[in-house]
DNA sequence: CAGGATCCTTTCTGATACTG
DNA sequence: CAGTATCAGAAAGGATCCTG
């Protein structure tokens, strides 16, 4: 009899798709997925439900515009869930849902990557301006 | 005596930098890193050298603008290293450096996330906008 | 082949002002 | 509090033309 385990979807959708070809739509995705807030809000979800002024606290410099924005099309790609407990104010939880867990540890990767190479990157950057 | 391994300075480095801080610079660092292009681009470059024309076919779409200013951006962070054979027509190779190497599973899992998860995304977004 | 320089269109992003 | 709506400047991206 024919099962499938969702490991053996993922190795045929790796087959089916590709980033490489433009017209894939995983290209779409990629560019996505690939957004300075997306790699800020995910992580700071990764510890649980969190307000959308408690996220605005923790990621110093996003604009109310920016981070609903991103919560929604995070919603829409079934990354996050949004809550709304009708009180006076009303207040609104996004939750990481498992797909968002999944997506996790690439996120907080690129985070810390950036944060414990910075100074690799800073000396780089010192060369190859200095050079003639 | 005080001795520091690279594991160490990580491990300060991770204290003294924080993404989630505006003014950080990895802030910066980050928006640079999580680009469409550098997710294609640095696992393009994981099999060895490629010259500029190669990179281009292998990544469909890329405009020759956009391929240049990449690999320059990463060719300045320490990533890529760029080398001139002086023949004619010239001939230009790109290699991950050490660094970019340490990228490169970073990269590759972005890449390989949105692959793999291409069809969960998509029931999502299906979900979402069938609701009323 | 590689890529600099330009022009032009699209997208992004950050104020600002206004609701339930 | 948690948005929506709008506007204008900035940045990204693509197409084209040109050079060593």
């Amino acid at each position: 009899m024919a099962t499938t385990t969702a490991a053996q979807r993922r190795e045929q959708a790796k087959r089916d798709y590709d980033a490489f070809l433009d017209r894939c739509p995983t290209r779409e995705l990629l560019s996505r997925l690939t957004d300075k807030w997306v790699a800020l809000v995910i992580p700071a979800l990764a510890d649980g439900p969190r307000r959308h002024s408690e996220l605005a606290g923790r990621i110093a410099g996003v604009s109310q515009k920016m981070l609903t924005q991103t919560l929604r099309t995070l919603e829409r790609d079934g990354l996050v869930t949004r809550t709304v407990t009708a009180s006076v104010p009303v207040r609104v939880d996004y939750e990481l849902t498992p797909l968002g867990h999944e997506l996790f540890p690439v996120m907080i990767a690129i985070k810390n990557w950036a944060e414990t190479h910075m100074d690799q990157v800073f000396q780089a950057r010192a060369q190859f301006d200095a050079r003639p």
